[in-house]
DNA sequence: TTTCGTTGTAACTATTGATTTTACAACAAA
DNA sequence: TTTGTTGTAAAATCAATAGTTACAACGAAA
């Protein structure tokens, strides 16, 4: 099962917000064609997204922006905003192992040390990575494929 | 959004053979017992872990096997035979990003590789750790709270 | 103070995938 | 040929994502 893509969708978010900042005003229906996907999604999303003081969102006049620098905000602050795991945890374990069972009994305590490892490889490698990083990747592609592109 | 459960019920599968082979069949119904799901369920998992080579089922007479050593099966095997992960990718991108817009046509190339880092991050820790471990974990958990399991 | 574009949110539908359940043919050994 | 299993199909249920319409609340600017 993947995960789902609100979290792709969060960082294509972020990029728009500082690749156009100075060009457009960022509204949900701007990202929304970006993204190509319902304005409502989004602004679902904007509001995971202000919840966890990653973005500033004004209302009335509109437009989005981020609440601190691109360089303090990693792929974990968002998938933690967006992504709604359980209780923060990726693996699912099934519900009610018979309790009479020696192995039903210990699974999951003997397991749960294991997938929070596996779990914390994964969440070290989002922490290490910030979006100033994407932004720039991103940036790099258009100069590269676009060079008419001349405002970015 | 969380992994399936097909995961952790596939561990608990594998601690069951292991540490009842020697005084029990290993039915889908032995194992749908302790792990107190559908013995359908346990026939579905069962044979995609047949399909991965990691047991073997008799048909007729019934229960399953180890088809190689404990040491010699990772976290990893397992998820990579239950997890039906689209093309192996555990991120899942929005499907049609606006190609008119400089952001839109170059998300996705500019995220892959960062993506594929951190999955690989979670991957490579998954095959640190082999169903050997876990069922040693979960006989010591069984010796320390039921001193009077005295068969494993 | 009215208008305008926008956000926040509710309500509903559609879709997808996991999970459960019943049923039964195919199978192998006793 | 009986018995206990596996393999599998089909259908039902459930949960979460995703999409859509509608509209009140809001803030700035005319």
């Amino acid at each position: 099962m993947q995960l789902s893509s609100r979290f792709t969708i969060a960082v294509h978010v972020f990029a728009c917000i500082e690749i156009f900042k100075n060009q457009y005003k960022i509204t949900s229906d701007f990202l929304a064609s970006s993204i190509n996907v319902n304005p409502v999604i989004i602004r679902k999303l904007l509001g995971q997204l202000k919840e966890a003081d990653l973005i500033v969102v004004q209302r009335g006049s509109g437009g989005a922006n981020l609440a601190k620098s691109a360089e303090q905000i990693t792929l974990l602050d968002i998938y933690n905003a967006v992504e709604c795991v359980d209780h923060g945890n990726l693996f699912h374990f099934h519900e009610n192992p018979n309790q009479n069972c020696p192995v039903g009994k210990n699974i999951h305590s003997a397991l749960d040390g294991q997938l929070f490892r596996i779990q914390s490889a994964m969440e070290n490698e989002m922490k290490r990575i910030t979006i100033a990083e994407i932004i720039n990747d991103i940036k790099l592609k258009i100069r590269e494929n676009d060079p008419s592109e001349d405002s970015i």
